[in-house]
RNA sequence: GGCCCGUUCGUCCAGUGGUUAGGACGCGGCCCUUUCACGGCUGAAACACGGGUUCGAAUCCCGUACGGGUCACCA
């Protein structure tokens, strides 16, 4: 059969293609990388851990970072699901150097970066092969297909389409004519070398030297549809791309010796591969790969969603990457990006998702910043996820500003807070129209305050305490109050003699924190207090000292 | 099932023939304290098992067990 007819598509020789593609005029050392994701779904978290080592990489060698559409399979693509992708990789920072980075706008000259624009190359050097018999026509039907396996399985032997049980493999020219003749579908089968070895040893960058038995099954190049499968796409265009490393979850170990078999038969030097391993997550007693069908925190929209950090998530995934990042981190306060990451350091076993433990880097990162920072990324946040308490903070700046600079910029930032979705809920009380709507849930939570306070006691902090003095000033001013209406002026004091007051001073900050917030725990009550004004606090203590009466 | 990979505190990592097996998160205790956090001090907590090699093994070798991956005209 000729190769012409088998290949329709393919328009230049592969001498003529390869010389589109000539190696790239990089610094000696430098990583080129890439990312392929199908597009099928949102991305998943573990595509953003390889992107971000892929990238890193790349970056911190001189090299560049490509983006790679794995779209040969048009069933199982979903609409939408490219531009997805490649918001969520901008949202976190890792936005390739080159590839479609907008619909219809390739940046880089080794393209087309969609795999189904590049058909006819794929067909190109399928035909090369057929010319060198080193593929064939397969016209075997699924059910035949499955027969096969029927009996492969029946008798206990390995699966699949190989040696005798490949039954186009070695078919006589008139039945391929006859079969092309009436017109029947087929694929386009690799021809296993016969003269292989029977083991072969690889290289891993992570992993180190592996052995496998070579690859001899008849594996298919080109679908009946003419579009090429995975492993024929992967090695063409990693080749022509000049991509340096494959940086690739570990499910593709297995077919790690087929790509390099036809690295081979094209004699081509082949990349250095890194086989990275899983991120999982327990599941009853057992291990599972983050599935983002099961798991809510498989999907990166949902770090988007909660509203935690990009450098959090960046930064907790390099944790995994990289057991040094921790140390270093501590040593560098400026960030992630000046760090170099070693792949032959990486993990080799899986890693547990720790959301406690990403909370924690969360927490640490939310920490060290400014309220103008955290004003712009809670504004950015509510803008698309919480577009009502957006239009609150982004009518008075201000105010809001000064809310979040509570307990930070001191010596120690608080650290409660891990991911932005809290905050409306965690601030409501600031604004009073929230704060009047929750009025049933302040009044009951007063209720509950023992010993319960006097409307004399709230009136006399609501006359005379100005929270717009030194905290020691302020707190000298509450004890005095507290003093005139029987509370002891600490707990000390107060557990030396406890029949000699009706409390103590944390009993009457109790009262106070519950009045303003409706809440028994909260940030610092005299900066909340400064905060909210004198005016504010005055007329809630008012109305307090009025549900008592 | 075949093939491949993996296994150090609950979790993530250090450790590459001689360490009281280290750190981080989490957990407990104490201190600080206007609550909650923060912070400081402190505690509990691990080399999967069995054989070798060696003066000496978490480290090297071989088995076993357990876990994971893969065996598509999906990627």
């Amino acid at each position: 059969m000729q190769p012409e007819i088998l290949t329709p598509l393919a328009t230049e020789t592969i001498a003529e293609i390869e010389a589109r593609y000539p190696p790239r005029a990089l610094p000696e050392g430098a990583c080129v990388t890439r990312f392929g994701p199908s597009p099928t779904g949102s991305l998943h978290i573990g595509g953003l851990y390889t992107s971000m080592i892929s990238r890193q990489l790349a970056h911190q060698s001189g090299g560049l970072f490509m983006l790679r559409i794995e779209d040969t399979d048009k069933k199982r693509e979903v609409e939408g699901a490219i531009d997805l992708i490649v918001d969520s990789l901008r949202h976190f920072g890792l936005s390739p150097d080159e590839g479609e980075l907008t619909v219809g706008h390739e940046v880089g000259s080794y393209g087309p970066y969609r795999q189904s624009a590049r058909t006819p190359i794929y067909q190109a050097f399928v035909r090369n092969l057929l010319e060198r018999g080193l593929a064939y026509p397969c016209f075997a039907s699924p059910e035949e297909l499955a027969a096969v396996r029927d009996q492969q399985q029946a008798a206990k032997i390995p699966p699949g389409y190989y040696g005798k049980w490949a039954l186009w493999r070695d078919r006589p020219e008139a039945e391929v004519e006859q079969a092309m003749a009436e017109g029947r579908p087929f694929a386009i089968r690799l021809k296993a070398p016969a003269d292989r070895p029977a083991q072969v040893t690889l290289p891993d960058v992570i992993r180190g030297d592996l052995n496998f038995p070579s690859n001899e099954q008849d594996v298919v190049l080109l679908k009946a549809d003419g579009t090429p499968t995975y492993h024929l796409a992967h090695v063409v265009d990693d080749r022509l791309m000049g991509t340096t490393h494959v940086i690739r979850g570990h499910e593709w170990l297995s077919s790690y010796p087929l790509h390099a078999q036809l690295f081979g038969l094209f004699g081509w030097e082949p990349p250095l591969f890194a086989h990275i391993s899983p991120i999982e997550k327990m599941e009853g007693s057992s291990r599972r790969k983050l599935s983002k069908r099961k798991d809510p925190e498989a999907s990166v929209s949902f770090y988007v969603e909660q509203g935690y950090p990009q450098e959090a998530v960046l930064e907790y995934l390099l944790t995994l990457a990289d057991g040094r990042f921790e140390d270093w981190r501590a040593e560098h306060p400026e960030g992630r990006e000046g760090f170099a990451i070693d792949l032959a350091r990486m993990s080799r076993s899986g890693a547990l998702f720790d959301s406690v433990k990403l909370d924690s880097i969360s927490r640490e990162r939310i920490a060290a910043m400014t309220a103008a920072e955290v004003y712009a990324a809670i504004l950015a946040w509510a803008e698309i996820h919480a577009p009502d308490f957006c239009a609150r903070i982004a009518a008075d700046p201000a105010y809001a500003t000064a809310i979040f600079n509570i307990e930070r910029g001191n010596e120690r930032a608080r650290k409660d807070l891990a991911h932005w979705s809290t905050v409306p809920g965690d601030v409501s009380f600031f604004f009073d129209d929230l704060y009047a709507a929750d009025e049933a849930n302040v009044r009951e939570a007063l209720a509950a305050v023992t010993p319960a306070p006097s409307a004399e006691l709230l009136r006399a902090i609501a006359d005379e305490v100005d929270p717009n003095v030194e905290r020691d000033t302020w707190l000298e001013a509450l004890r005095a109050i507290g003093g005139r209406f029987g509370y002891a002026p600490s707990m000390k004091v107060f557990k030396q003699d406890p029949q000699a007051y009706i409390g103590h001073f944390g009993n009457l900050t109790e009262a106070v924190r519950v009045v303003l917030t409706g809440r028994r725990q909260s940030p610092d009550l005299h900066e909340i207090m400064q905060v909210m004004g004198r005016n504010r606090v005055k007329a809630r203590l008012d109305a307090a000292a009025g549900w008592i009466a």
